[in-house]
DNA sequence: CACGTTTTCTAGCGGCGCTAGACATGCGAG
DNA sequence: CTCGCATGTCTAGCGCCGCTAGAAAACGTG
């Protein structure tokens, strides 16, 4: 069994190999660069080979969004716990959105393909992956502090997507950039609401 | 200079033809399906036509973003006006809300052409277009009233977000749609904050 | 070492955005 | 009315894309 567990292995690092590169050269160049050929190139295979590990360049997208969302929630679960053992909700929210708010500016890329390309990624659904349900419940775990009488989750939705917006917005050139805190102060604020 | 007006008129209705097949294919069919081939044949010209009116396939994008910007204004500035003569922050504020939720579902590609794919638009910049600009204060006019000690334009700034993020994480699937009008009561609730 | 399986590569398909150069159209002058 | 020319349009093609069939190579097994 040897050999074909050699081969597993070798398979296998092949995979990250390839997922590795495909982010590395996204965060670099953006998603367009990310073109079949020149991933075969840098992996220094053929881009058939590219096929035999994913099922085209959707999924290779789709498995760094996965890789991703779980990052980005590990990053805002460590940010809230750290900094605030038991500190109010105010001090728990604005440690939640700086951290979602740093990871999305720091992988643009990777943010994107969770969040704008891999559309056959879904959420609230029976097939939604783990990581993105655990994403959800990171965030949900802060914004039950501060729900007050509206219903926690979907009090999270519409938190998740003023951070989402703000994201997008700024990225897109949208929003100046200098305002930045003063709209994070806004955002906590108002997301606490009475609760704070 | 008969002959130069006419050229003139029949240049410019091609031109508004080119802009309005581009949307009815992509509200149709999404923008992948507008290639200038595809787009070429439905206007009944070559593909060297549309180089003549546009720079290229970006450009025929920002141009239908932008009538598509003054149309989302008009109907949000219009909801604003017309349903709430001089109503409390609260209503102004839902009537924005819907009225923006509103166009965009039923606009999805055009959304798209604004927010997504017209990397070139900027905003809050001295190049910004009109309509753009136009559309920022259709959004401040009404959170204005609501502000409170906040800073208007940041509130507006993150309430955009909010509306935005809404569209474009449910377009994607990620929120369950059933919950959407409860989603827009806990957005108005804090947004309106302690002003309502 | 030779065979057969598994893996990898070469080469190509149709379609993309875009453009150079050939061709047609229609105006104004004689 | 006709001709020459400018303007406008089209044909054909470039380099690239995602993807794949079939040839070629590599490798474990008897």
């Amino acid at each position: 069994m040897t050999v074909q567990q050699r081969k597993e292995r070798d398979r296998a690092a092949r995979h990250r190999l390839i997922l590795a590169t495909a982010r590395e050269l996204a965060e670099a160049e953006g998603w367009d660069a990310v073109t079949t050929r020149r991933l075969a190139g840098r992996i220094e295979y053929s881009q058939p080979v590219l096929y035999s590990h994913f099922g085209g360049k959707d999924e290779i997208v789709s498995a760094v969004a996965l890789e991703g969302a779980a990052e980005l929630t590990e990053a805002v679960h460590r940010a809230v716990h750290a900094a605030v053992p038991d500190a109010s909700g105010t001090a728990a929210v604005r440690a939640l959105a700086t951290a979602y708010l740093d990871w999305a500016r720091e992988n643009p890329a990777v943010y994107d393909a969770i969040f704008s390309m891999s559309t056959g990624l879904r959420f609230a659904d029976e097939a939604t992956p783990a990581p993105l349900r655990a994403a959800f419940e990171a965030l949900d775990e802060v914004f039950a502090r501060v729900a007050g009488s509206a219903d926690s989750g979907t009090l999270t939705e519409v938190a998740w997507a003023t951070l989402h917006g703000l994201v997008t917005l700024t990225r897109a050139g949208r929003l100046p950039a200098e305002y930045a805190p003063a709209r994070l102060e806004v955002l906590v604020d108002r997301l606490v609401g009475a609760a704070g």
